[in-house]
This record gives structure tokens, C-alpha cells and sequence, in this order.
DNA sequence: TGACTCACG
DNA sequence: ACGTACGTGAGTCAG
């Protein structure tokens, strides 16, 4: 935890001066309150070694006390000639220790310390006051201490809860009651008269309070009873006056106060002319010691730049706070240290084809920047992937995590540092010294983190993958999300128009039928609607109650009108809420969405799209389908091209289990599925129905998803004998296809991993598990990974090629999108055939399988067309 | 925040 | 006997 020094300067200045002799420097100037002082300073900052420190001091001004009572602090004598000269020296000297000051009009230092004490340990700090003034014991609390100066200006008693109850008997809120009856001839304060310490504890103990004290004076008896009850008012004034002000307005930013380095140039300087040899000795000695420990990293960009020269390979670890890059540490053979950023053009400097940038998430980073304009040509190499490749089913590649687990390096979290949800900190709250610590050690441990996260690619031969794909992946990203799909506003209204008539009335007709009005919305009160007050039989249960799913909703149709209804209201709302009133916000100024792709998200290998999900546009029914029409090319006259790898899972699948019929089939260029239904239901191709058809697309789809005839039963609809008799068909006459199966779940069996085309590995603990549902669930994730993340693997590769193609040849059409087995191109109506020719033939070619790959191009004026 | 539902490959 | 098809992300409700 961190810890606030607060110290009353002039509480401690006074202290200083009449503890000492009358020191003097050959110039006849009196040093003693500055030379007491400052071995003060020194002490406290070795011994306590606080992260943040302040001193406070009294400001010449009639404070508020004065207005309630005008004898406050009447008694007390004005400063010494000799001390009132020392006093601008001493601030000199404070500002060298790089120690900043408080000093507010019409507040007394104790006053200005109650309320800093009360701010920095409402953060959640240790906060330590140093004075020579007992008043300050109110202060105390769990968190925040006193040391109060006792003998000389060197010896201090330190007091917490326990200390201050132990020695006084009372709690530290009761010493201004304490005060209050006894009264402080220094500061004038009155109490009642005749009662001092003794009698004082004896009635805060007694009474815990001046105000029960008061009500309760028949209880005390002879001169005590009379004196109190006779000034019942100065009482109640003494304790007013005797009660540190907490919360005196200032608007403090504590980060301020982080303790720096003393600038020792000044310091030496200053002690010089101030003649204190023995103080110059201590503090050479001292800043040496701590000069390493507690450098503040803070630099500029100068010296970034002057760091360039010397190096080729530099960490980047950057601080985005509300979209905006705020801060970056960088780490090179010369450490690390923090960079506050109020010019993004400043990172131009990184623009060298020379520099070796690595970086954790660097897409995020490079998007940034990029939307101001700023692209970098240097190399890059991204932890975070690196990471991911080792092992991608975890569930985040946070920083912290990622440390801790490969080079066991504890890192703050950062959410501690900034704050989550409605606790989230203002930029300038944040605690400076927490963030520069952290993205400090964030950015030096990069580099070693590479350097072992490397050595296990290397072992997992997965460097191709990294170099050849993930990583010249990152800036095919970042040019997707930058760039972006362009829409057309005036067809999402236009369908947001026809949606809403048409669930205006579908809606009056649900209410109607039901007699009331509820939230269709609603699982919950649908069910109450369908299950209950039309009495239609429950299908299926959910963990909550009963289901209305598609599924249920489906077989209900017959039993009643207004389920029909109800599925076109689910259908239609989806459409609105998620890709018309979900999409219009984010529209940027030119009519544009910008999609986040994750890269470490997808266990198979498989990119995800966020903010908004560009994967998931509609497409399997015609109504939703034609959301596509809004999204159009950014060119004027520009054309939507699509590029999708036809059967590419089932290619693989092919490629990998190297089946005779299943190449042949390919290689033939047969309809898989027709193919497919002639072999299971074993007739002549020219007998297979459409149903036969249909039937055999769900049987390959179930070889790819890793078949269980439970789910092919329920996918069809058909009896778990019937599937089973299809699958059994189907290993029957696909041999190749069976033994990879087993091949590969025995792989996985063995290895507790499966791999992919391009040697990536998923590892599948489940597949060994005692649990049927959780070994099943492994054996399945075996089946389908090599699959769906070779075709992963496979599109990447063509993203990467294509976006280079596009870029070397300087053409103006932009890789936009990927849809996993699609990749979407904006382009300029003058490119259009040699991009169609372009994508053909590196998606073809891009890799040589067993089995051609196959690339259907559409085009249209937008992606509804472009099919 | 978790559960449900549904959009995509 | 067990009881899920593989991989994602987002909007909504309810507690």
C-alpha cells in the first residue's frame, strides 16, 4: 500500500529553531531552523520511505477560528526576528528536496493536514503526519498514524489507535473533548477553568463526550459540577476551536505529490551557502543509494529519440485510457521509462524500417495511431499472439497473467490502478507513480518475455505460423478495422420502417389473443402466455423455467395461430435491435462501421469479430438477408466483391484424411453433398431426392462438427437408431474419413493436443476426463479442430497475401472483411476484374492440398448482391 | 451478471 | 448409462 508523508512545516520549523543553538553561517545569517529541519527531512524520508509526502504550512491570514473568537491564539508571541529570516530560505530548500508545499488563505496547517490525511487514506493509502503538535492525535485512524517530535529533533514517538488509547485512556476523536475541557494556553483556547489533564480524562472516560458531559452534570458534584455547568458555553467553543477542520475546500490531485528525486545540484548548492558540510556528506551518500531505486522514469520524446539511435529492437507497452493513447513505456538496453503522449505525431519517430517493435496487443496500438494518420513501416512482433499460439484456449492474454505465468513476474492489476465500471478514475486521479511502475515493468519484462515465449514456438515448430501468418496478420487487421464497411443509412431505415409496421400489428394480435399485454420479450412471461393461458404443451426446459426457443416454437405452430405470429416477432426484432438500431449509432461521419477483429480470441484459430459483429451479418433468410443490401462499397460506382472458398472444411477434411472417395470426389468437382446422399442411402447419384439430399449435407456437416448420432438425430429430426444407421453408412463407405477419426482422437488421447494444416496446436484436456459428457466433448473438439483451424489457417494466409497484392500494387481496392471461409473486398469500379482475378487465384493457390481448392466470386453494387 | 435466444461460418 | 452437435458475439430480461 502506499504511503502519504504529511508534515506541519511549521510546526516542525518551530521545533527545529528552539531545540538548537543559535547557529549561524559566516555571513552572520541564522541557519539553525533551516539545519534542524533539514536533518529532519533526511530522517524521515530514510527511515519512512513514503511513496508520496507534502508539507504543510501556515498561511498569514485570519483564519476562520478568528472569526468565532477573536482572542484565538491571543497569547501567542509573533515569530523571531531569527526565525522569520530563515523561513523563505527553508522553502528553497524544500523546493530542492523537490517536495511540494500546501499552504491555503485562511487555513492553519493542521487544518490543511486533517483534510489531505482524510483524502489520501479515503484512497486507500497509509497516511503518516509528522508535528510537534499533540492536537494532531485526533487524526489518528486505522490507516492514518502521528509522529509527534519529543525531545531534541531527532527522537519521535509514533502513535496509532492502540498507542494513543494506551497512553491517554482515550479514543483519538475523544482528545478534542479532552482539549475542549482543558483548554490550550498556546493556542488560547479557554476551557473550563480549574480543570486540567487529570480531571479532563477523568470526564472523557467517564462521559465519552462534552456534549454528554453536559446533559449529564447532575451526576458530577461539588466544584467540578459548578464549573462545568457555569461554562457549559466556553466548553462547547473550546471544543469548536479545539477541532481540526477536515475538509477545507482544495482541490487536490494527490499524484502530485509523488516523492521525486531531490535535485541535488540545488540541494548542494543551497547547503553551501548555508555551510552544512555534514548535510552535503549525507546527502551525496543518499542519492546514490536511492538514485537507482527510485528513479522516476519520466521522459519525452527527445529522449526516445536519442534511445533510437543507439537501438534496433525496442518494447512498446501503451496506456489507452478512453480511446485515447495517453501514455507508453518503452523498454531497450537502456531500461524502461514512461512517456506521457500529447502529440500523437510523436510516434512518427518509430517510423523505421530498421526497428524491431515489440509489443502485447499491438493491433490495438497500431489501430490507434492509425486513426490519426500515423502508419509505421518498423517490424513487429506481438507477445500476446505469441502467447496465444501456445496455448489458445485461455480465456484472456492479459499482461499480468501472462508474466506471472511464463517468467513469474507479478504484476498490478490494471483495473486496481484505473478503476472498473462506476469506479473507474479520471485520467488525472489515476496514482502516477502505480501506472508508471506498471507499464514500466510491463515494457522491460516484453523482450524476456519474447525471448521464452519464442523458445517454445520454436519447440512446437509454430515460427512459420507466427512469421508467416499471425504476425503479418496484425496490420491486415488493423487496415480492416481502420478502413471499415461502409453503409447506406437510407436502406437500414427504410427496412427499420416495413419492421415496424410489421410488428405494430403483429403485436396488436399477440395482445388480442392473449386478452392482456406482456413483454414478448420476455422469456419468462411468454411462457406464462403460452404454457399457461394457452395450455400448449411444454417441449423443453431450460435451467429457469420452460423453453420457447425456435425448436419449441416450431412444433407448437400447429397448435396455434399466434405462434406463427410469435416467430415472426422474434425474427424481426433480432433484425432491428441488433443490425439496425445497433449499427446506425456507430456510423462514423463517413457512413462507416469499424469492427474490432480479435486474434486471440478463437480456440481453433478462427479471427472474431466485435463491436460490431461483421461475422454474423444475416443471410439464411431472405427477409434478414436483405440487411446486406446496406452494406455497400465506399467508391462511388464501387463494387462489393466476394471471395468463398467453396466446401473448404470438408477440402480438408478430405486432404487430411487422405479418403479415397472423398478426393475422388473433389477432384471431380462432384456436388458433395449429392455424392454423399448416393453413398449413405446407397442409390445412384440420379436417385438421390432432394430430401436424400439435404439429409447428407447435415451428415457432413456432423463429420466436421465430430458426429454423435444423438446430435445428427436431433438436427434431422429422425430417430437416434436412424442416425446412427446413417453414420454408420456413411464410415461404411468413407473408410478414410473413419480411420482419420480415430486416428486423430487417439492422437489426442496420447498427446492431450491436436494440430492443424499449419502446425498449430489446441490443446484438449477433456479427452482423457472420467466424465462421458466432458471425454465425448473432447473427442468432438479432436474431430473438429484439425478441421475448422486448417481452414482457418488457410483463409489467413490469403488475407495476408491478398492485402500485400492490393497494397504492392498500389491498388485502391481494400481488403474489408473476413466471414471465415469469405473474404470481402471494397473495390474501385476500375479494378474490378483484376481483382476477381487476383483473389481467384491466390485463394486457390495459396496452398497446395490433396483436393483443389475452389473460390466462388460474386460481385454487386453491395453485399446482398454480391452473392 | 447469468441465462436465454438467435445471428453467422 | 451418459445426453451435446463445432466455433463465435450481441441484445434482452430478471434478479
Amino acid at each position: 500500500m502506499s504511503k502519504f508523508l504529511i508534515i506541519d512545516g511549521n510546526s516542525l520549523m518551530y521545533r527545529a529553531y528552539f531545540a538548537l543553538p543559535d547557529l549561524m553561517n559566516s555571513e552572520g545569517m541564522h541557519t539553525n531552523a533551516i539545519y534542524g529541519f533539514s536533518m529532519m527531512l533526511l530522517k524521515l524520508l530514510e527511515e519512512e520511505k513514503p511513496d508520496y509526502i507534502a508539507i504543510a504550512f501556515d498561511k498569514k491570514a485570519s483564519t476562520f477560528r478568528h472569526k468565532e473568537y477573536s482572542a484565538y491564539k491571543g497569547t501567542r508571541q509573533s515569530m523571531p526576528e531569527e526565525l522569520i529570516e530563515q523561513v523563505d530560505i527553508l522553502k528553497d530548500v524544500i523546493n530542492a528536496f523537490n517536495i511540494k508545499t500546501i499552504e491555503i488563505e485562511g487555513f492553519e496547517a493542521d487544518d490543511i493536514i486533517g483534510t489531505v490525511s482524510k483524502i489520501a487514506s479515503e484512497s486507500g493509502m497509509d497516511v503518516l503526519i509528522v508535528t510537534g503538535d499533540r492536537d494532531a492525535l485526533q487524526l489518528v485512524s486505522a490507516n492514518v498514524k502521528v509522529k509527534i517530535c519529543k525531545k531534541g529533533i531527532t527522537q519521535m514517538d509514533e502513535y496509532d489507535e492502540k498507542a494513543v488509547f494506551e497512553k491517554y485512556e482515550v479514543t483519538p476523536l475523544q482528545f478534542i473533548d479532552l482539549k475542549g475541557l482543558m483548554g490550550d494556553k498556546s493556542d488560547n483556547i479557554p476551557g473550563v477553568p480549574n480543570i486540567g489533564e487529570k480531571t479532563a480524562i477523568k470526564l472523557v472516560k467517564e462521559f465519552g463526550s462534552i456534549e454528554n458531559l453536559l446533559m449529564n452534570t447532575d451526576k458530577l458534584k461539588g466544584k467540578i459540577k459548578e464549573n462545568v455547568e457555569n461554562n457549559a458555553e466556553l466548553a462547547v467553543l473550546s471544543k469548536r476551536l479545539a477541532t481540526i477542520e477536515r475538509n477545507v475546500p482544495i482541490d487536490i490531485d494527490l499524484n502530485e505529490y509523488a516523492v521525486k528525486n531531490y535535485d541535488v545540484n540545488k540541494l548542494t548548492e543551497l547547503f553551501e551557502k548555508l555551510e552544512f558540510s555534514s548535510l552535503i556528506s549525507d546527502l551525496k551518500d543518499d542519492s546514490r543509494d536511492t538514485k537507482d531505486i527510485k528513479e522516476w522514469p519520466v521522459r519525452d520524446f527527445t529522449y526516445v529519440k536519442n534511445v533510437l539511435g543507439k537501438f534496433d529492437v525496442l518494447s512498446l507497452y501503451p496506456f489507452i485510457y478512453d480511446g485515447k493513447i495517453k501514455a507508453v513505456s518503452f523498454a531497450c538496453g537502456d531500461g524502461s521509462f514512461f512517456v506521457e503522449i500529447d502529440d500523437y505525431d510523436n510516434f512518427k519517430l518509430l517510423n523505421n524500417d530498421k526497428l524491431t517493435l515489440i509489443g502485447h496487443d499491438l493491433k490495438d496500438f497500431l489501430v490507434n495511431i492509425s486513426y490519426c494518420g500515423i502508419e509505421l513501416n518498423c517490424k513487429i512482433l506481438d507477445t500476446a499472439i505469441m502467447t496465444y499460439l501456445l496455448n489458445p484456449s485461455e480465456s484472456n492474454y492479459d499482461i499480468s497473467r501472462v508474466l506471472k505465468k511464463y517468467l513469474k513476474e507479478d504484476l498490478q492489476n490494471i483495473d486496481d490502478i484505473v478503476g472498473k465500471g462506476r469506479n473507474k478514475k479520471s485520467y488525472d486521479d489515476i496514482d502516477k507513480k502505480l501506472l508508471v511502475d506498471y507499464m514500466c515493468s510491463a515494457a522491460s519484462n516484453l523482450s524476456k518475455l519474447k525471448d521464452k515465449l519464442m523458445s517454445f514456438i520454436k519447440e512446437m515448430e509454430m515460427e512459420d505460423l507466427l512469421k508467416n501468418v499471425e504476425i503479418p496478420l496484425i496490420e491486415v487487421l488493423k487496415s480492416m478495422e481502420v478502413y471499415g464497411f461502409t453503409l447506406d443509412k437510407d436502406v437500414l431505415r427504410s427496412i427499420s420502417k416495413e419492421i415496424d409496421e410489421k410488428t405494430d400489428k403483429i403485436v396488436k394480435d399477440i395482445y388480442d389473443a392473449a386478452g392482456y399485454e406482456f413483454n414478448i420479450n420476455s422469456t419468462k412471461q411468454l411462457s406464462e402466455f403460452l404454457f399457461d393461458k394457452l395450455n400448449l404443451p411444454a417441449i423443453k426446459k431450460t435451467k429457469t423455467g420452460y423453453s420457447t426457443d425456435m425448436e419449441v416454437l416450431a412444433e407448437l405452430i400447429p397448435y396455434n395461430d399466434i405462434v406463427g405470429e410469435i416467430i415472426e416477432y422474434r425474427q424481426l426484432m433480432k433484425l432491428k435491435s441488433t443490425y439496425i438500431d445497433g449499427f446506425i449509432p456507430i456510423m462514423d461521419e463517413n457512413n462507416r462501421v469499424h469492427s474490432t477483429f480479435k486474434q486471440t480470441v478463437a480456440a481453433t484459430g478462427r479471427i472474431s469479430s466485435t463491436e460490431p459483429n461483421l461475422q454474423n451479418i444475416p443471410v439464411r433468410e431472405e427477409f434478414g438477408r436483405r440487411i446486406r443490401k446496406a452494406f455497400v462499397s465506399s467508391y462511388e460506382d464501387g463494387l462489393i466483391i466476394s471471395a468463398d472458398y467453396s466446401q473448404i472444411e470438408l477440402r480438408v477434411l478430405a486432404h487430411l484424411s487422405e479418403d479415397e472417395k472423398l478426393i475422388e470426389s473433389f477432384l471431380n468437382n462432384e456436388d458433395i453433398h449429392l455424392r454423399t446422399a448416393s453413398e449413405v442411402f446407397k442409390v445412384s447419384k440420379e436417385e438421390v431426392t432432394s430430401e436424400m439430399r439435404r439429409r447428407a449435407k447435415a451428415v457432413n456437416f456432423g463429420i466436421v462438427y465430430g458426429i454423435s448420432d444423438y446430435g445428427l438425430s436431433k438436427d434431422l429430426k429422425i430417430s437416434r437408431k436412424e442416425a446412427k444407421e446413417y453414420i454408420d453408412n456413411y464410415f461404411d463407405r468413407y473408410k478414410g474419413v473413419k480411420n482419420y477419426i480415430d486416428s486423430i482422437v487417439k492422437f489426442a488421447k496420447e498427446n492431450g493436443y491436436v494440430t492443424t494444416i499449419l502446425n498449430r496446436r489446441r490443446y484438449i484436456p477433456e479427452i482423457n476426463s472420467k466424465n462421458f459428457n466432458q471425454r465425448s466433448f473432447g473427442e468432438r473438439m479432436a474431430m473438429n479442430t484439425p478441421i475448422q483451424g486448417s481452414a482457418a489457417d488457410i483463409i489467413k494466409m490469403s488475407m495476408v497475401k491478398v492485402y500485400n497484392e492490393l497494397k504492392e500494387r498500389g491498388l485502391k481496392s481494400r481488403l474489408i472483411l473476413q466471414v471465415h471461409d469469405e473474404l470481402i473486398i471494397d473495390t474501385h469500379p476500375d479494378e474490378v476484374e483484376i481483382v476477381k482475378e487476383l483473389l481467384k487465384s491466390i485463394m486457390e493457390n495459396i496452398i497446395k492440398l490433396k483436393v483443389p481448392l475452389v473460390v466462388d466470386i460474386g460481385q454487386g453494387k453491395n453485399w446482398y448482391d454480391a452473392k
